[in-house]
DNA sequence: CTGTTAGCGCGTTCAC
DNA sequence: GTGAACGCGCTAACAG
């Protein structure tokens, strides 16, 4: 049976104030050395364990942090930033990277345990009954929004992952997005680029992150004085415009995409880079292996998630709520090239 | 702030034991509609939450359930089988297919929340605190083991993912791969090839269930009455045994594996499935971009975590602990085809 | 430096 | 059909 601690108090000759003070953790309390060692020692022969329920009703505190994943796993489509799939291509990328990076900071800074509440539209107040000092939500930008704005009053520190604006009062962590196609785009213009597509905005038009991973590409374009190209979401008109002259280089929303790229133009022997000079975004798994290795925005998910949880703590040592955008880096590989080495050929 | 019981008692004119009864959601209680009714009502109202800690310490239980995730996102190298990369890179693929299917379930069964453990040296006895009534454990077959054998005696039901052998007393939850090497090698049989070779068994060899994938291999060539190849791992010897004539076709022992096939063998001029006739193993995200489409054994990731959880929940039931081997699935896309097709370039 | 005491908020008896 | 009283295991005051 589940020994307690009386019975360590018991056996170690003292109080069960004694056991506790010595168990908690905490310094500062007078209790005799000698006396502390040989509780210490009596509560591991006797393999005691700290009941958690009884220790958080008492303290008020669990040590536990919340995470919401409003979408990850949803198989229900309805879920997923009404039904767009690609929505769902997106989360499924990340989620192992989301709970890596979650899961490592967790340990790192001796957080016991993440208690994942599973999504679906359960009350946001459900958040609140006292199983976690803090939250950290990562739901989609659509139905996120709505949830943060439903706990903007809670009486616990909440940071968002996956966004820049949240209600005043808590933190948010998102990846700069914007940042990243722009610096794919500069990359294309630098190798001599100036007829850029942007391979993207079709039945994911939603999802904010792309739309900023658009803008960034437009920033880049403008700002180099270059003419935009409209979007292209359809293999046949980016072969099309590669073959009218009009395109020689494409930034594709995500790694997904390029792939697709390479596989319509392919299909129209078309090859990546000799032809059209590629650059994607995200660095998924795998992604060496597209077009004999894809150059690529690295999308710091991980990362992102384990910034979460430091700033979730350092709220929860009495810091205020703060932002915080991460920057994407590019990873070159082999899937662009200088402008005049396609002319060339 | 947060209200309590006795708040709502009072508001409602009853007594807090009556609005307990009422709130338990346990029925066969004698109360009165009326009074049911106008509890419930005024809960709402004054947005009660029962108090997570209190009723877990009252009832002895808390209808969480824990997960450990040893080998998540495991920065350190030598937590992730002795450093080896693969196993990393088996993991990562996932991980969020794991927490999807936890997630689905969970959700599904009701069970408010997953209680998931940072991997790291903690001692097994921490997760015997009450903060779950039972225990999923996925952590990589090395260390996992060892974790199993220490909670063999634990108090709460267990259920172990990822493997088939566990100490007994505990449920256990696998993806079949001896099964799934098989069925991969034997749709390579029956589309005409004999020179069949396992392209792995490298540095990941300590893997078990790569083990089993090639174990699969080997019982479907033998079943067969064809000689077995011996594994491959090197895209420098591949070439020399297709063209030597000794390698019609492939079976990877990951999605992974057999990109890393198609790049070696497109830089020797060598195309899938025209040359060589390829199937995977995983169905990785993206997968429909290899090679054109590659024809690969679907690994039910999700489907095997989500069956965990319903284990789990009938072990709370009460039913006796139980083993499960998740059949495998052929996904065909393109990259294999007749050895008749081969031939006739 | 150590022990005694009094709850934390809830669920469950048992009287009424 | 309803309410008062008790205790789950632990920790924070305070007393010694």
């Amino acid at each position: 049976m589940k020994v307690k601690i009386t019975e360590v108090a018991l056996a170690a000759g003292v109080s069960s104030s004694t056991v506790s003070k010595v168990l908690s953790g905490r310094t500062g309390y007078a209790v005799h050395a000698a006396t502390a060692e040989r509780v210490r020692q009596v509560a591991v022969d006797l393999g005691y364990v700290p009941d958690a329920a009884a220790r958080n009703l008492r303290t008020g505190r669990t040590g536990q942090l919340g995470v919401v994943l409003e979408a990850v796993g949803s198989s229900e489509p309805d879920s997923l930033l009404g039904g767009i799939t690609a929505g769902s291509a997106v989360r499924r990328t990340f989620d192992g990277a989301i709970m890596a990076g979650l899961n490592d900071a967790a340990r790192e800074l001796g957080v016991p345990a993440l208690v994942v509440y599973p999504g679906g539209g359960k009350s946001p107040l459900s958040y609140l009954d006292g199983r976690v000092d803090g939250l950290l939500i990562s739901c989609d930008p659509m139905r996120g929004h709505g949830l943060l704005e439903a706990l903007k009053d809670a009486p616990l520190p909440i940071v968002a992952l996956w966004t820049e604006r949240v209600p005043s009062g808590m933190s948010a962590v998102d990846v700069d997005h914007q940042a990243g196609g722009a610096l794919a785009t500069r990359y294309l213009l630098e190798l001599g680029h100036h007829r850029i597509a942007y391979y993207g905005g079709g039945e994911a038009s939603g999802v904010e992150h792309f739309r900023r991973r658009e803008f960034g590409y437009r920033e880049a374009m403008l700002a180099a004085g270059v003419p935009v190209h409209r979007a292209i979401h359809d293999g046949t008109l980016l072969i099309e415009a590669v073959r009218a002259g009009q395109v020689s280089a494409v930034f594709a929303e995500t790694d997904l995409a390029a792939a697709a790229v390479v596989q319509a133009l392919s299909r129209a022997g078309l090859s990546v880079p000799d032809d059209v000079s590629l650059v994607g975004f995200d660095d998924i798994l795998g992604a060496e292996y597209i077009a004999g290795g894809l150059t690529t925005v690295y999308h710091p998910a991980a990362e992102m998630a384990a910034e979460g949880v430091h700033m979730l703590v350092r709220r929860l040592q009495g810091e205020p709520p703060s932002q915080l955008l991460l920057p994407p880096h590019l990873i070159v590989r082999r899937s662009a090239q200088t402008r005049s080495a396609t002319l060339a050929r």
